[in-house]
DNA sequence: TTGAAAGCGCTAACAC
DNA sequence: GTGTTAGCGCTTTCAA
């Protein structure tokens, strides 16, 4: 493995001399900076990030936890964190929880152990105490999509309440009064607010809340094909929906296809919606009825918030990320 | 920041001993160990990875780097290697070249310096050249969907070309003969063997290759909808193609998004093929008939070859992982 | 503008 | 079984 050492060596200078040129510092002279830039091409050389890491202190790295990379949800979240920090000289460092506590913990503890400077963290497994704990020692660490009582500040979240209203309003508007609700099983802050819009709209609009029509399964395309396998089974003989609302956009796809195996046309036979606007929801046939939820934003926001965090600066409890409607062709108007 | 020896005095043990604690050491009593864990516990105490890393000239990380994490095909890709290595004890360290030369670079490069003991890359904006720099100083870089002459053995790719034949030739016994091709605009080696497999199988069955009926475009979704448009703008007045093979499921995607704004019915009025077998082409409507292109498995390939390249072992010229034929609905039958 | 040297937090001989 | 200590490769005073 070839060093700063050698580097200095074959420059003829000291090494702290090659650390000033390779660092970008200005007080160098000419002559030594072209002699250690010749001798870093000659050996082919590179900082050891580990070794700059530990003499800084600094990791220029920031990591976030999600679910599932492949999942189009998150691989959004992940590029827009990437994004964020990238202009800043981070670096992204991703853990993956796989909708498993263990799994979780280990990726949040890795981060840690890496000594990030930022830790943004989905985790939907993990219980409440564990996640408290770990706020506890990771002041600099931000939830997403997750709200924990007393650590309102370091929990970033759009406003699924809101956006759930928005979508089932909009069924409503349509004409549709038996509308199902597909929601994701693991029962963190989001999905309880998301059915919450969808309770509180019906009741608004005078339809009677049925629970039968609620079926959970995991925030999946899977998830998404089995619920509407038990929509069907359970529901269909005796059309007691015309629509169904789901979780997210990657539920409703995997309801969607499911559907279409079983020659049900959407909307005509069912209307469908979604929520987060993944590209995804613009690619289904029909285009998905979907709630913009700014994976972007909320990303730059945690991110911002984290790094504020790491710094001890105190941050606001952040607001809840605007969500908007977004009409495509997935709901038929029925009277 | 607490370190090892304020566990190690609070432990009333030396640091040695809560080194080994910390990594499992056998020769350590079982008094020294409850101590070591409970003090660990006490202090919310982390071995900093970055010195680990230092003293143990092994990082225990991986680089990889793709295009765009949010890209369905990466997103896959990132995760088989994420589940390929996570057994070993390794930590995935992703970088993204967003289709662009400079960016390729940097992540490369910061990988490199991340100290990763193992280095997947999948660049299509670099050139050959720089390529072969880093190939030739990273040992144990592998590429990823691209063949660099002399470096064969570095390199995995799947059997493209093989794969676009059979789903153009798919298309030819479905009666279609006017076939227009979707490419990427990054011509590394899968977009030539692709376009090669289509040119061969038209010859083949005796068809002129019509190099008009080529568009090329970015290997993305929107790049899927430019070339759709292009297709559109400039061929359909005269009616010249009744299908599209496209280099990927992510540019069919787009496609078909762009022809049903257009109300051009697939596969009525033109039948579609893509490539990959995402889990998107199930989404689909209809379903995409597209070639399964086993992502997981060429992941683990080239982390395995990466690994042992990285140990000094010599290996063997990566075989092409095979590729096979997945039948939906796309493709209409024509006479 | 430069170099010597201390030290970042940890591991791994080595000695006991 | 346990402790002492010399590094790992780098940055950063401090002095020159």
């Amino acid at each position: 493995m070839t060093t700063i050492r050698d580097v200095a060596r074959l420059a003829n200078v000291s090494v702290a001399t090659v650390s000033r040129v390779l660092n970008g510092s200005t007080k160098v002279s000419q002559k030594s900076k072209d002699a250690v830039l010749q001798a870093q091409k000659e050996l082919g050389f590179y900082l050891n990030a580990n070794a700059r890491a530990l003499a800084q202190r600094d990791s220029h790295t920031i990591g976030i936890v999600v679910s599932e990379i492949s999942d189009p949800y998150f691989g959004t979240a992940v590029s827009a964190c990437d994004d964020a920090i990238h202009d800043l000289g981070y670096n992204l460092i991703v853990g993956q929880g796989y909708h498993n506590a263990e799994r979780e913990k280990r990726a949040i503890d890795d981060l840690i152990s890496y000594q990030c400077r930022g830790l943004i963290v989905h985790a939907l497994a993990l219980d409440e105490e564990t996640l408290k704990g770990y706020l506890d020692t990771i002041p600099y660490m931000v939830l997403l999509n997750r709200v924990i009582k007393g650590y309102e500040s370091r929990c970033q979240t759009c406003d699924n309440y809101a956006g759930e209203c928005l979508v089932v309003q909009e069924l409503i508007d349509n004409g549709h009064t038996k509308i199902a609700f597909i929601n994701s099983s693991h029962r963190i802050l989001d999905s309880d607010e998301r059915l919450e819009g969808y309770i509180d709209t019906l009741k608004k609009n005078h339809i009677q809340y049925d629970p039968n029509l609620v079926v959970m399964a995991p925030p999946s395309l899977e998830g998404g094909s089995t619920a509407a396998q038990a929509l069907l089974e359970r529901l269909l003989p005796v059309k007691d929906f015309t629509a169904v609302a789901c979780y997210s956009d990657v539920m409703a796809a995997g309801l969607m296809a499911t559907m279409r195996d079983h020659k049900i046309k959407i909307p005509d036979d069912i209307s469908v919606t979604g929520f987060d606007n993944l590209y995804l929801s613009s690619c289904l046939t029909p285009a998905l009825t979907t709630v913009d939820n700014p994976v972007k934003k909320m990303a730059e926001e945690a991110i911002s918030r984290s790094l504020m965090l790491y710094e001890g600066e105190s941050v606001p409890e952040p607001h809840k990320i605007d969500v908007s409607l977004v009409i495509r062709d997935s709901i038929k108007k029925i009277n």
